[in-house]
DNA sequence: CATAGGACAGTCCATAGTGGACTATCGTTA
DNA sequence: TAACGATAGTCCACTATGGACTGTCCTATG
């Protein structure tokens, strides 16, 4: 029952080993919370991978059924073997932006009206992880220094938008 | 034979309109050297969408075959029409970092050791980035300009990871 | 002159991921 | 008491990924 991993699979992986016996559900939302901001995934991935995960022997499950079925599940010693073998190997190709907007202004898109709502957009989103920084929702080291990441990209991304918005045309 | 136009589409759509009568080998390479850096496609994937665009009568094929087969793909004027339709529809959400090396930072791996080997490697590809703007490469304003973003971006991993690589552990 | 090696040009396949519609249950409040 | 929103999840068709595999052409060198 060997079966590939892939990033999906060691987010999983990652949260379930902070916070061991969680549904799939509660999976979803501590997602869309912290890590989506670095990487999503998709709701309908977010079931089926701790399924796969559990097949290989990477977690147990333990299924509370009265009417609603809950599924919670559990890292496996195996599971926390992956987890740190991949944390432990070397880094990665280097990411690319992925950023549609940019993309559209690739292909000569104007860049004015792009800019604008992307301007808008990159402030909010700023704002939301400044406050998060600010309570302190986040215990762990690891979440607190990935999070500046996204803030210092956000803020050259509000740059850059803010730049070609005033630019003429 | 309406298909679903997906990112991969309109880029196939968006170099063909600047070069048309390309082949598939032509684009992967074209593709590598330019937008592979904001958006990047994998091969197999470059071979099979021409050929979806032509079912659904965006692009016209014709194939050249002297031993090797090649085919050279043309925009159709409902190709532009939906490339254009796309260019102009507004903004996107915002795009995620989706840079495993700040996932695994997030997930607890030790920074120092990332820190190093991601800063050399953007401090690399900063330079490809300056190199091409330097020598003028991109004669169209889109992708100078998307460049810009690159750069930009890349400056950002570059103090992020130099700070990381500096702080104690 | 033939041939080996590398660049050129592509195919194929299993598996993973996307987007989005769909179903159903529970708790509250009007 | 039924309506509504939050909770909890399934399903499906289609797209993308990674990587192995197959051939063809060009050129240098022995």
């Amino acid at each position: 029952m060997s079966i590939r991993l892939t990033t999906t699979s060691y987010i999983v992986l990652g949260l379930l080993r902070w916070a061991p016996g969680t549904t799939a559900y509660d999976l979803e939302r501590t997602i869309r919370a912290t890590v989506s901001h670095i990487w999503a995934i998709q709701r309908s991935q977010i079931y089926r991978e701790p399924a796969r995960l559990a097949e290989a022997g990477l977690l147990t499950t333990e299924t509370v059924g009265d009417g609603r079925q809950k599924t919670r599940f559990t890292i496996t010693p195996e599971g926390e073997e992956a987890l740190d073998a991949w944390l432990a190997a070397g880094a990665e190709e280097l990411p690319q932006l992925r950023d549609l907007a940019t993309l559209k202004i690739f292909f000569g898109a104007r860049p004015q009206a792009i800019a604008r709502v992307q301007l808008l957009r990159h402030q909010a989103r700023l704002k939301e992880y400044e406050l998060l920084r600010e309570i302190g929702g986040l215990a762990q080291a690891g979440p607190r220094t990935a999070l500046e990441a996204a803030i210092a990209h956000e803020r050259t991304s509000i740059r850059y938008w803010s730049d070609l918005a005033k630019a003429e045309d």
